[in-house]
DNA sequence: TTACTTTTTGGACATACGTTCAGATATTCA
DNA sequence: TGAATATCTGAACGTATGTCCAAAAAGTAA
């Protein structure tokens, strides 16, 4: 159990991942250097090698633990009424992406640059965080509060218009972050309604 | 004027075009060489250099006529009412970018690839395009038949979401082109009213 | 301090990159 | 046909890449 001699992991792991994640959604998986990422560490390329096998893995990790966190982060009262599961839908999802714009961006971005057996399990996990958007909106039909004509495309055209949000705002800007979910609320209750 | 002899660039030019437009699709600019875009050509890497100064232009000129051709095709008749021309509108968008998939992905995904003056330019023609929806919705809030608290955030959360059935949309599959247009028109129609 | 383990260095490896250019080839004009 | 032009080849350039590894350094336990 536990590292017990020449113990610096716990402080070097994590720097690779945020300097991994800053550089890659800067820049782009290909056209970032193991050589960069070293340098944000401040660490030769070899001794990342110590945090991961090849350059692939250190990816498909950033995007596997963001889409863990999503998943676990995520909540929904099935005792409430649709339309409230929906609007706290509506603002997690928005809250939690503008949290970490780095990683929503590269979970969105860098798809291709993942073996089929990587995309394919982080696809996966995607479905799982779509299926709990569409569940309140079938079940919103079945109690008569929503009225849409197929829950699959609704939920896709929601999380398209939700993540929307992280390409252009920034906090500080003309309105907040509270005033834009209000405003993506009522454009989504109204949709489905 | 124009070309007099030994002249093959009419064929090899587009040529060149299709193939970076592909191969940047489908492995983002960083990732393919000018040696690959040559072998999809059929030459060698050195002769692409009469068709480009140098590849990031060639990224560029891609996505400024992928604007151009967007700007050039959407219209809108403002003698019409404003729910009818967002009718218009939202059919041109989804039926316009499921018909070049590789141009709308690249415009997208490959801005950060860009120097900074292309990409001002770029951007500067997106903005074009996202005001003429936010017209729309203006005249619309005008003259009653809308109903939004800001405009600028209904257009790009509109074209969020529009955007978005290219991620997802294949032809062929359990919906046709015409039933998905008609049901986020629907969805973008109870959004703003 | 000594013995031991973990972590990092620094250099090497084979390969790939964007770009250039002199010379070869193909096409057109007269 | 021969002369002129447009296009392409093939090799070279300097540099950068992901990954590996023996040796050095840094940390911990006794």
């Amino acid at each position: 159990m536990a590292r017990t001699a020449g113990s610096h992991s716990d402080i070097t792991g994590p720097k690779v991942r945020e300097a991994a994640l800053k550089l890659f959604a800067a820049g782009g998986y290909a056209a970032v250097s193991m050589r960069a990422i070293a340098a944000e560490v401040g660490v030769q390329a070899g001794a990342l090698y110590n945090y991961t096998p090849d350059k692939q893995t250190l990816l498909f990790d950033l995007m596997e633990r963001h889409m863990t966190e999503l998943l676990a982060a995520v909540q929904d009262d099935t005792a409430q009424a649709a339309d409230v599961r929906l609007k706290a839908f509506v603002a997690f999802h928005i809250r939690f992406h503008h949290a970490r714009p780095d990683a929503v961006f590269i979970a969105y971005m860098e798809l291709r640059n993942l073996t089929p057996e990587n995309f394919a399990h982080i696809e996966g996990l995607r479905r799982s965080y779509e299926d709990g958007l569409e569940q309140i909106l079938r079940d919103g039909v079945a109690s008569g509060v929503f009225n849409v004509s197929d829950t699959k495309i609704a939920t896709l055209a929601i999380i398209a218009m939700l993540t929307g949000v992280n390409t252009w705002f920034r906090s500080g800007g003309r309105l907040s972050l509270d005033q834009i979910t209000a405003q993506y609320s009522e454009m989504v209750h109204r949709a489905v309604t």
